[in-house]
DNA sequence: CATACTATAATTGTATACAAAAAAGTCAAC
DNA sequence: GTTGACTTTTTTGTATACAATTATAGTATG
């Protein structure tokens, strides 16, 4: 495995006041973001720590905050993988995320200042450059980051820590359930969004975010019975002799 | 310090699956949601580490746990201290309450079963009986443990973790500013929702819900000026002479 | 007496060693 | 060729040692 960057002091200082573990925790969960890491990679912390350049007490710091935030699954005794939602899972996720968005949206209605408008245009302009340049990753990176900076704008942060969870999730649900190469969460929708929240127009922002987010789902009702890994099911029809 | 129970591995058994940082996560949870941990408290690891027989590392983790659920502010290199969140502060979080509280509602008029509404009457008849014996740690607890059997109920995983969160911090935020004798959360309100959950009456259960987040709300506003600990308002009139 | 400075103690952060558990590999028996 | 018991290797869980940082006490100085 070869290593990404050696985490040293310095480069620590260099990023702030960020710990090690942070920098760890952000990697991963941009690589995920990135859709990078796919749903059910087994997350090896001798491996991590090598990459890193940390040892597995760090790791482990990581690993247990993804762990809190469900992006990650912690089996006892058998290691972390990153997380694959059943389809039961990623309706929870995303009725959960509906309820966030909505709140968000109208928190945003209300406070957002022209200054943070021009920064949600920007992020979106970037977004659409990243596509437009075929970096497929990084725009479906900074689709998310876009949602996390709403709820930043709306200025709660319990919400936004929620919503943090909630993203990373809907990454790992889109990276498992996209059937065709149409891109998730694009940015024209986004545009629209900004309008409705620069017009002060909370029902028709609350409205187009409800409809973004069906994307999603509509994904899951497609490919209802498809993806579904309980093999129970897939062999239900086999009748057990004895 | 005195200890209180030794965790060995046959403790860790008896207990079921459960790991020992998520016993003493537990053990510190309950008494934030009891109030028997104030706001403001230094967490000291070794002193923990002793008090649970177990090192600091199982500490450490059961903290940053607590640190991500923002109920325990996680100081770097400066140790962890119970959360003491400011007024404005709590009206963030009483505000993320209602947004989860209104849709675990409606989860929960859906989706109740009789043998559940059984559970939480249960539940709130030893919340009664804690109160009537003059066990009042007990009492909240069972008060913010009934929020969380409505969250389970609502069957949608995220939200619980989310309104773990948000249940312990209200609870630091009404020992905090809870001003009179007066009980924070009384069982009457407790079992007229459950009134409105058997009757499917959602909106009645949803408006009742919200006028049970008033309460702790209402403190706020009273203590509004008192309570704050913001030393620059305090001395605003002072002018600096140079 | 108050303040700044230094030495010391206490506390947190990280790496590592070892124990415990799970996974992978070996090999004989059928 | 498959199954099952045994051994070895790998991986995770926990304690501990040491380094880095912060808090405390003591001391000297104005």
């Amino acid at each position: 495995m070869s290593q990404i960057s050696e985490l040293k002091k310095s480069d620590t200082k260099r990023d702030g006041k960020k710990t090690q573990d942070d920098i760890v925790y952000a990697h991963i969960f941009d690589a995920i973001l990135e859709q990078r890491l796919s749903p059910g990679t087994k997350l090896n912390e001798e491996s991590l720590g090598e990459i890193f350049g940390v040892s597995r007490t760090i790791i482990r710091r990581a690993l247990s905050r993804l762990g809190y935030e469900q992006v990650v699954v912690l089996r006892p005794n058998r290691g972390a993988v990153v997380a694959c939602p059943t389809i039961e899972e990623a309706r929870q996720i995303v009725f959960a995320r509906r309820v966030v968005e909505k709140a968000v949206m109208e928190l945003v209605c209300d406070n957002a200042q022209k200054k943070q408008l021009e920064q949600l245009r920007q992020m979106v302009r970037d977004e659409q450059a990243c596509f437009d340049r075929g970096d497929r990753g990084a725009g479906i990176r900074l689709s998310g980051e876009f949602h996390l900076l709403l709820a930043e704008i709306a200025n709660n942060p319990p919400l936004l820590s929620f919503q943090r969870s909630l993203v990373s999730l809907c990454s790992l649900i889109i990276a498992q359930y996209e059937s065709g190469a149409k891109s998730h969460c694009s940015y024209d929708e986004h545009f629209e969004l900004i309008d409705a929240i620069a017009g002060k127009d909370k029902p028709r922002a609350v409205s187009l975010m409800m409809h973004h987010l069906d994307h999603i789902e509509e994904k899951l009702s497609l490919d209802d019975e498809i993806a579904t890994d309980d093999l129970k099911a897939i062999f239900s029809h086999v009748r057990n002799p004895r």
